[in-house]
Order: C-alpha cells, then sequence, then structure tokens
DNA sequence: CATGTCAGTGAACAACTGTCATCCCAACTG
DNA sequence: CAGTTGGGATGACAGTTGTTCACTGACATG
C-alpha cells in the first residue's frame, strides 16, 4: 500500500512487472506519436499495441495527458544529461558554441522520438502536458541564467538582462534541435549544414551579448 | 464547370451561398480549434457546430488537413499585412525595433485564435499543415533577407550570412509572438512587460549584427 | 419555359471509442 | 501453508466516428 520501497534495490517482482507494463506503454506511446499527436492517440490502439487488455491502461495512467506528462518527464530526464555536458566543460567562447550544438546535435539523433513529441506537444492541444514542458523549460532556463550570471561576461548586467539572454539562449537551442529533426537519420549528411547556421547565430548573439553594455 | 467567373464582381446568388457556408465551416473550426488540435478535430464536430449536415463537409473540403491548409492561407493573409506595416516604415534602429514589436503584439491582439492554430500546428501532427506552415514561415524569412540585404549594415555579407540572420529574426519573431499569445484578453496589462523583453531581446541580435565584421 | 447542375439532406454503414464491473490467478504476507 | 493483495483479462456498455449513397429542390442556363 505504500508504494514502491524506501530502498530501491530489492525490487519484488511483483512490481517489477508492473513496471515493465509501464514502461512498455511509454514507449509504444512514443512510437505511436512519432506520426500523430498526443489529443489523437486513442487509448486502445495504444493497448493494442502492447499487448494489453483496454481496462489495463488504468492500472497506470488516468488519462492520456497523464502519460503525456511522464513522457515529458522521460524526455526531459535525458535532456538533463545533456544540460550538464553542456555546463561541465569550461573552454573558450567558440568552443563552448561548437560543443554546445555538437551535444544538441547528438541528443536528437539519440533520443529523435523524444525530442519530436517535446516540438510537437509544446504548443499542443493537452494542457497538462504543455504545461509540464513549460515548466521544465523554465527550470533549463533559470539553471542558464544562472550559469551566465556567474560568468565574467556578465559583469554590469543586471538579473532582468541575465535571465532575457537566458530565455533567448533557451529559445534558440530549442529552434536549433527542431531543425536537426528534420534531417533523415539514414543519412545525415545535411546535419552540418544546420550545425553551421546554428553556430553562426550562436556567435552572433554572444557578440550581442559582449557590446551589450557599450553605450 | 469553369470555376470562378474571370470577372469576380458578378458573383451567383448560388456560389455566394456556397463561399459562405465555406466561411461558416471555416470560422467554426478556428473556434473549436482554440483549445484542442487539428488532429482531435472530428468531422462531425465541425458540421455540428455550423448546421450542416455531415456529408455537406465534403462539397468544400476532401478532408480535415485540406482545411487546416485552408486555414493556414487565411492565417497568413491577415499576417502578410502586418509584414508590409514592417516593411514599409523607414526609421531609426530602435524605432524599427520598438515598431516591430507593436506589430506583433497589434497581430496577435486582433487575430488571436488565427495565430494560435499556426503556433499549434506549426510542428503538430498534420503533415500537410505543417509543410504549408514551413512554406509560408520560408517565403517570409526570404522577404526579410532581401529587406536587410538591401540595408547599409550589411554590406560586406556573404548572402549565406543574411539568410542566417533572417531565419534568427523570424524564428524569434515567432516565439514574441506566442509569448503574447500567454496574456489574457480580458486585462491585457501584462503585455508590457513581454514586449519589454521582446524589444531587449531584438536589440541585443542587431547589436551582433553591428559587429559581425569586427574580427 | 424546359433542362440540367449541384449545394445540402437524411439515413444507413461498419468500425471505432472510453469506461466499467467482474473474475482469475500469480505473487506476496504472516 | 493459508490468506490477502492486486495486475491483468474479459466482455459488454452506450456512444461516437468517417464515409457513402440516392435524394431533393432552388438556382442557372440555353
Amino acid at each position: 500500500m505504500l508504494g514502491a520501497d524506501q530502498a530501491h534495490k530489492p525490487l519484488g517482482a511483483r512490481q517489477a512487472q508492473k513496471l515493465r507494463t509501464r514502461q512498455a506503454l511509454l514507449d509504444a506511446g512514443l512510437r505511436l506519436l512519432e506520426h500523430q499527436s498526443l489529443s489523437s492517440l486513442g487509448l486502445r490502439e495504444l493497448t493494442r499495441e502492447v499487448g494489453v487488455a483496454p481496462a489495463g491502461f488504468y492500472r497506470h495512467f488516468r488519462d492520456m495527458g497523464d502519460l503525456g506528462v511522464a513522457l515529458v518527464e522521460e524526455s526531459f530526464g535525458s535532456l538533463r544529461e545533456m544540460v550538464r555536458a553542456i555546463r561541465g566543460e569550461q573552454a573558450k567562447a567558440d568552443e563552448v558554441i561548437d560543443g554546445t550544438v555538437a551535444v544538441i546535435a547528438r541528443y536528437v539523433r539519440e533520443h529523435r522520438p523524444h525530442f519530436r513529441f517535446i516540438a510537437r506537444e509544446r504548443y499542443g492541444g493537452v494542457q497538462p502536458v504543455r504545461e509540464a514542458i513549460a515548466d521544465e523549460l523554465r527550470l533549463f532556463a533559470e539553471e542558464l541564467a544562472s550559469d551566465l550570471a556567474a560568468q565574467p561576461e556578465s559583469e554590469g548586467w543586471s538579473p532582468q538582462d541575465v535571465r532575457m539572454l537566458a530565455d533567448l539562449y533557451v529559445d534558440h537551442m530549442v529552434m536549433i534541435a527542431i531543425a536537426f529533426l528534420d534531417v533523415p537519420p539514414e543519412h545525415p549528411e545535411s546535419e552540418e549544414d544546420i550545425a553551421n547556421i546554428a553556430r553562426r547565430q550562436l556567435r552572433l548573439i554572444r557578440l550581442g551579448r559582449s557590446h551589450w553594455l557599450d553605450d
């Protein structure tokens, strides 16, 4: 009755199976959502794909929006690794930009369905999912803002200006990731073109940043 | 059999009525799409709202995607006026930015359902609609690029760099418009906050532009 | 005035949808 | 080893969905 054990090692075979079905539902959902949006995904369509009775869905999720929120958390979970990778490396300005674009490209390459889902549902028809994505992105922007504020280039900047720069960066990084989504996975030759444009755009923003206090 | 008359004045009462129901379908669609996405909008749900038999829908559109594409054209039709308003005025740099943000705000205020539709379906589940939106935005970016290229600030710029700047501007203007979407129409007091952030972001991009060739 | 065109109708189709009460049986608990 | 728990299956419920069809009647045309 108390849910998962406090110690997470000895997971009963009972709840292990439950988690497996839950994960199967999430995986199948992500697969089906590659070519349609969440609001048009049917409960039976999903359970049919997994091989589970329709009623079994309710053992794991209240409704489709609930599953969508779970998918948001899963997506941003793997994105958080990407963020740490960017924040970790301290290097020259151009190297930071190159590394950022490379990490975005890698993330999209390795988590394509996840990010496609995020892009599609960011302004999609299911409100709780929209809000979950907005929350995650806001959290992302706040972390980036505190990083930027700690850098010497931000000396003399007001907190509001740092935040507006962070928002600009986050919005644009999402746009970059979406651009990477369009390159066909079978032959990623055009990926370098997109990366080139993205790098120049980020460089232009950085240039604007370094002259912000020029008067 | 030849469709509409070449002279568009003497419109038969017959086809006038047809256009009226077609417009009624588009209007009702836009209304219903305010809180859901196109892929979840049902054909019967729409015809019921208009007061037309379900089969009557096919007299005007092949399917829902077809109606969606028509809505895209309608949306960008009113947006084109906004673009002309921005391109028309020639003024100091800061005034251009202020005017741009103001025009975006006005467009969203006056065509809120149209733009909400665009934002939701830009990466939504219906492929033809996605492509129609992408085409319109690409056209927009090309026009903006030719405008930018004609300005003295672009001297020495490669066409590719002008285009990457135009893409950056277009993407960000869309983000600004989406931000305006979230302000409640009943009391638009927070609109000025969003406008302030948007102006500073555009100013930062312009700053980067003016130092692009600095070395 | 007669004829044909065609936007819109109403009925019927098969397939699908979310939801529920119920039972089953493997896995846990003491 | 008994008893309880709970994930999953079953089958049925009442609606809804998109699509097709023959049709009607107001308009347009010759």
